[in-house]
DNA sequence: AAGGACTCATA
DNA sequence: GTATGAGTCCTTT
């Protein structure tokens, strides 16, 4: 059987710092706790288990201290000679490869508990090392598939390994436990219990009335002192059950599988064993070394997984190159990845480049490594021309991690790769989207147990970090070999999982792998600019920032940074104590634009810094910032879009975000106007109508819904009518707004609150426009209560097109996650359709203007609206071609609308 | 130097 | 009341 053993990092050293006497080592550094924690570590070494895991407490708040602000109060801070040996412990645990946990927000016990089960429920028996009681709430015995839970503790030597042993122990059984230590309290964890309840009361009561809610109930028949001390406890009960109660379900990212033990790091571990006097140990260590690793230079990685890594080559000479093409030619498929000096894709020039045909194999070409040891490397167009025939071969399948990167670098040197058939980042977005981060690092942990080499490893971080190109090129080409070797390696793991999913594959392979070259060509068309239009404004919204500044100082009697939250918190809820009637997230007094709006009419102070704060936030944002992102190569701004960003499938888009230009406001569509088409070229922006109404008529099958848009009615004058039974003309503005408000607040899941905060009416009024609507459209009731419920049944809600969403969140104990959960689960349907569908509809545009290269060319994409730049002479066909295109990629049950407009500028086009 | 909190721009 | 990215301040390391 398969066996993973979990420590309780923090247990032991507190227990081993008592234990044990002070020692110090010959430097006077103090030593005890962290000699109880290595003798305690190389026991369980011994033992071989498959999987291990050191877990630690993270700094920061957990839940408990949510649920009760004086948890842990009692707490001494820790002793200095105590924290003095945490690093070095560390240092220890991570040198004999034993991976480390510490995760924050979540305390180490709840850590432990959640793997142990989770481990235990894939039939892996699970050993968790530890000298706290507590855990034997988890001890069980192995049961068909599942593993047993097993307790040990090395300090003592004790060992609970099944529930007859714990209750010889305790006098109660496992599932007993927590209600066991509720009665009793916690001492040290500031957790008062039943007064004068110790094991043999509490083990008594539970042994008569089974559980801690028998002991409740029948709380009042207890006699005598004792049951009055339990009667003024009653109170407090559950809430104690809660604190110990170990968690065992949470959500950690982390699979058993994924523990390890990593190769130990010998030079590492000597050093430390040295420094600290382990000489029991140290003499072990070099018994068992039989190879002894090489000698340690400054550049070899603390990372000891290197020493499993697979067949890496350095391809320095012609002969080496030849082999490498000779292996790629003869397979189907291949990886590769890139190595660059910068990050932004339309500015990096190429370092390196991997490549992988089998997993454990792959080889390092340096290009362009410099410094007095780089060796002399093979010319760039050397390399590249020879790969060229390979990268460019449609039919020569190509795979990589964010592949999208590599594309541009490749082009930008002369190489148009064709044939980019997979990519990881693509295949766990589309197999995992709202459970996990999809970056290699996270992939190799989660889905192949193993601890990549990280780019800050080889090229350090901070201020401190070099480019790639002066990394020294056998560390280079560990790292960059490895990346080709582990893309390869998770393709293998994801494209089979995808292959059990017939319809995730086919949002992979029919819509995110053929977007990936679209978007690249849209990055690389990027959009102009009038950059010298954007600087006047920035210096006009300068000369009107001063004025309101200067207004502001006056109104306070003192200068005031009005960039500060914080200041102007103190400034109008203290000094001139100004109503709160805004909160932060956080629980401050709010300076937001709606906290600001609610006491404007008490002060004239607000306003001048809502002037301000919409002043400060376009120049800052965006007039002083468009103009330097204009690349100079090509003098147009490149965004770029993340493919793998939105859980619901959308796109995002940064550095800079193009998405969030904006557009409500007379001066913020100024700067709309300065997103121009050069001479003899126009602007034409295209936008889906009321797309994500649409897809809910289409989901929810409401027929007065669907009657109305296939109708091509006013949808939001038309839900006005309806609701409240009057004919189409009768409606006003303020009721055509009201049910604007209600259609938008249904596709984010709103409840009355919010739709009473929207509309300025009070909460009564709003539930009954809520219950006329869905009196009026029953199937769009039924559809939300559908979607929550396959929400938690399932963990997961699905686009039209299979595209699924995971909601962990949804089995939430805390109602107001679980709410939120509830809310993304009506949203995600439809948002992530209407991405579904604007990205099958930049697939067809692309191959349709392919015909008609430089003509026009798809420059933006804002969720809704794709934006062209194309010569004037060519709007026509692009009106006559395009908005048939975008409405034709989905068969709803209703028609799909797309708008145009057309001008010199973004403003005019829109 | 890095990360969290806050605020605000978009669909 | 959904989904994002970015600038600024301010605390922590």
């Amino acid at each position: 059987m398969t066996r993973l053993v979990l420590i309780d990092g923090s247990s032991y050293l507190y227990r081993a710092f008592h234990a044990l006497p002070p020692l110090s080592n010959a430097a006077g550094e103090p030593t005890g706790a962290l000699f109880g924690v290595v003798n305690m570590l190389r026991a369980h070494l011994k033992e071989r288990p498959d999987y291990i895991a050191f877990v630690m407490d993270a700094p920061g708040k957990t839940f408990r201290d949510e649920l009760y602000p004086d948890y842990k109060a009692n707490r001494p801070p820790m002793p200095e000679e105590l924290r003095a040996q945490i690093e070095p412990m560390l240092a220890v645990v991570d040198a004999l490869g034993i991976p480390i946990l510490r995760v924050p927000g979540v305390e180490a016990d709840d850590v432990i508990g959640t793997l142990a089960v989770q481990a235990a429920r894939a039939g892996i028996d699970v050993t968790i090392s530890t000298g706290d009681k507590d855990f034997a709430q988890l001890v069980r015995e192995a049961d068909g598939d599942s593993g047993a839970i097993r307790l040990i503790n090395t300090m003592t030597g004790s060992r609970l390994e099944s529930e007859a042993a714990v209750v010889e122990k305790f006098g109660v059984r496992p599932t007993q436990i927590v209600d066991y230590l509720a009665l009793m309290g916690d001492k040290i964890d500031n957790v008062p219990g039943v007064e004068k309840c110790g094991e043999k009361t509490a083990a008594r009561w539970l042994a008569e009335y089974g559980s801690l809610d028998g002991v409740i109930a029948h709380a009042d028949a207890v006699p005598g002192k004792l049951g009055q001390y339990l009667r003024d406890a009653l109170p407090r009960l559950p809430l104690n059950r809660q604190l110990v109660t170990i968690r065992t379900d949470l959500d950690l990212g982390i699979e058993p599988q994924a523990l390890v033990l990593r190769p130990r790091n010998v030079e590492a571990l000597r050093a430390l064993y040295t420094r600290y006097g382990f000489n029991q140990a140290l003499k072990e260590l070099d018994a068992t070394a039989a190879a002894p690793a090489p000698s340690a230079a400054a550049t070899t990685p603390t990372n000891p997984a290197l020493a499993a890594s697979g067949q890496y080559e350095t391809v320095l000479t012609q002969a080496q190159l030849q082999d490498w093409i000779a292996r790629l030619t003869a397979a189907d498929a291949f990886a590769f990845d890139t190595e660059t000096d910068a990050l932004d894709p339309q500015r990096a020039r190429l370092v390196g480049l991997s490549l992988s045909v089998q997993t454990g194999q792959a080889c390092y070409i340096p290009l362009a490594h410099v410094g007095p040891d780089a060796p002399p490397q093979l010319p760039t167009n050397v390399v590249l021309s020879a790969l060229r025939p390979l990268l460019q071969d449609p039919g020569k399948r190509k795979i990589g991690q964010n592949g999208k990167f590599d594309l541009h670098v490749l082009r930008r040197h002369g190489v148009e790769v064709r044939g980019y058939a997979d990519d990881t980042l693509l295949e766990s977005f589309v197999l995992e989207a709202g459970l996990t981060r999809h970056d290699m690092d996270s992939l190799a942990r989660r889905h192949l147990g193993y601890q990549t080499l990280r780019f800050e490893d080889v090229a350090g971080k901070g201020a401190r970090q070099i480019p790639f190109s002066q990394v020294a090129v056998d560390l280079a080409c560990r790292y960059a070999a490895e990346d080709a070797d582990i893309t390869l390696r998770l393709h293998q793991v994801l494209s089979s999982q995808l292959a059990t999913e017939p319809r995730l594959q086919a949002v992979y392979r029919d819509i995110e792998m053929p977007l990936v070259p679209v978007l690249a060509r849209m990055e690389a068309n990027g959009v102009q600019i009038d950059a010298a239009e954007l600087k006047r404004q920035s210096h006009e919204l300068g000369q009107r920032m001063l004025e309101a500044r200067a207004r502001a100082d006056a109104l306070a009697g003192r200068p005031i940074n009005l960039d500060s939250p914080k200041q102007l918190a103190a400034l109008l809820y203290e000094e001139l104590a100004l109503p709160v009637r805004v909160k932060t997230p956080g629980g401050a007094p709010s300076t937001n634009e709606d906290a600001l709006e609610a006491i404007a009419d008490l002060h004239e102070l607000p306003r001048v810094i809502l002037r301000y704060r919409s002043l400060a936030k376009l120049r800052s944002t965006y007039t002083d910032t468009l103009p330097a992102m204009i690349n100079p190569a090509t003098g147009r701004v490149h965004t770029s879009y993340n493919q793998a960003g939105a859980a619901t499938g959308r796109l995002s888009s940064s550095d800079p975000n193009l998405q969030n230009i904006p557009v409500r406001s007379e001066e913020g569509r100024r700067i709309r106007a300065a997103f121009v088409a050069p001479p003899g070229r126009k602007l034409v922006s295209f936008d889906y109508s009321q797309i994500e109404l649409r897809i809910m008529a289409h989901l929810s099958e409401d027929p007065a819904l669907l009657r109305a848009f296939a109708q091509g009615a006013d949808i939001h004058r038309a839900t006005a009518a309806e609701v409240l039974g009057k004919p189409l003309d009768a409606v006003t503005a303020d009721e055509r707004r009201a049910a604007k408000a209600i259609n938008f607040g249904l596709i984010y899941g709103m409840g009355a609150h919010g739709l009473a905060r929207q509309l300025g009416i009070d909460r009564g009024q709003a539930q009954d426009y809520i219950a006329l609507y869905f009196n009026r459209y029953p199937g769009v009731r039924d559809y939300m209560e559908r979607t929550r419920q396959q929400a938690r049944t399932q963990g997961y809600v699905e686009t039209v097109f299979g595209r699924r969403l995971a909601l962990p969140q949804i089995a939430s104990r805390n109602a107001s996650q679980r709410a939120g959960a509830e809310r993304a689960a009506i949203n995600a349907p439809m948002q992530g359709t209407a991405a579904d569908i604007i990205k099958r509809a930049m697939v067809a545009v692309d191959a349709w203007l392919e015909a008609h290269r430089d003509r026009a060319l798809m420059i933006l994409q804002v969720h809704d609206e794709l934006v062209f730049e194309a010569d004037a002479d060519f709007v026509p066909t692009l009106q006559a071609e395009v908005p048939a295109l975008m409405a034709g990629v989905a068969n709803l049950r209703v028609p799909l609308v797309v708008d145009c407009g057309v001008g010199d500028n973004w403003d005019q086009a829109h």
